[in-house]
DNA sequence: GCTTGATCTAGAGTCGGCTCTAGCTCGTAG
DNA sequence: CTACGAGCTAGAGCCGACTCTAGATCAAGC
């Protein structure tokens, strides 16, 4: 069991999520928290537990390339509760469907500069008889 | 080799790259092109098929996240010819890193966009006997 | 001869996503 | 007491990568 938190300030928070402080602070004015975070004494930030959670998933979107305001659409849905989880699913669909497109353009890159790097090498292994060939081989 | 293209205008090279008029001539002031585009009649550039297939390299690159500095280093570097080869494997080889990494951050979040997408499905199926749950819901 | 459409240059504008600043309030340590 | 560090707000600034505008040129078609 990881300790059950009391709350969690900001900048603790930014640790543990990898964002800014203020990225924090943006991303609440942006509408990207399910709800606006709980205000302790002189109105600082306690973030729970859940709060942080959510954040998680939001660096996980943005990693994956989700835009903002998709992230927005996704919590204002998370907002409003029950009735939008056809919309929400749909949401999610899109965005899976997004990542696996990069998935695979990302592969193909992978391969071109993987098999770039191999020719080169081997050019230069057998002494470099030539000025650079390979530069920018084959298709797109 | 088939067809030797007599060069193109830089509205053909648009279609053939995917990239946009504007973006090639940027391309060009911000010297990611190896060598400035031939000019034809009128001052109009004409490309070469070489200039095409370094382009097509360069929108890989760029769609595998290269940023344009580093795009930029690379020409550089094929630009002053040989003597640069063990510098232009480093640049290859971190951008293959780069990706490599890319493409595990990815899977992972494809597994998670998976995963929760299973989850509402099936939570729909049965009914929804209740609010939202596999989320990261409202306030603390 | 006139219009249309593609091109040219220099430079301004846009957009997303932060990042930073100024000026303030706290709470604790020395 | 005061100095510090962490936090607060509103708003300005920045960076990357384009994108668009204005005003000009030119070839081809009506």
């Amino acid at each position: 069991m990881p300790e059950t938190n009391p709350g969690l300030s900001i900048g603790q928070v930014a640790e543990r999520t990898g964002l800014s402080v203020h990225a924090l602070r943006f991303y609440e004015r942006e509408g990207i928290l399910v709800a606006p975070v709980r205000r302790g004494p002189g109105g600082r930030r306690v973030y729970s537990d859940r709060d942080v959670e959510w954040l998680h998933l939001c660096v996980n979107l943005r990693a994956s390339g989700m835009p903002l305001p998709a992230i927005r659409q996704y919590a204002d849905l998370v907002r409003r509760g029950a009735g939008n989880e056809e919309h929400l699913l749909d949401l999610l669909r899109q965005h899976r469907d997004r990542v696996t497109a990069q998935l695979e353009q990302l592969t193909e890159s992978l391969g071109m500069v993987t098999h770039k790097i191999s020719a080169y090498s081997e050019q230069l292994a057998e002494g470099a008889t030539g000025p650079i060939t390979c530069v920018a081989p084959q298709r797109s």
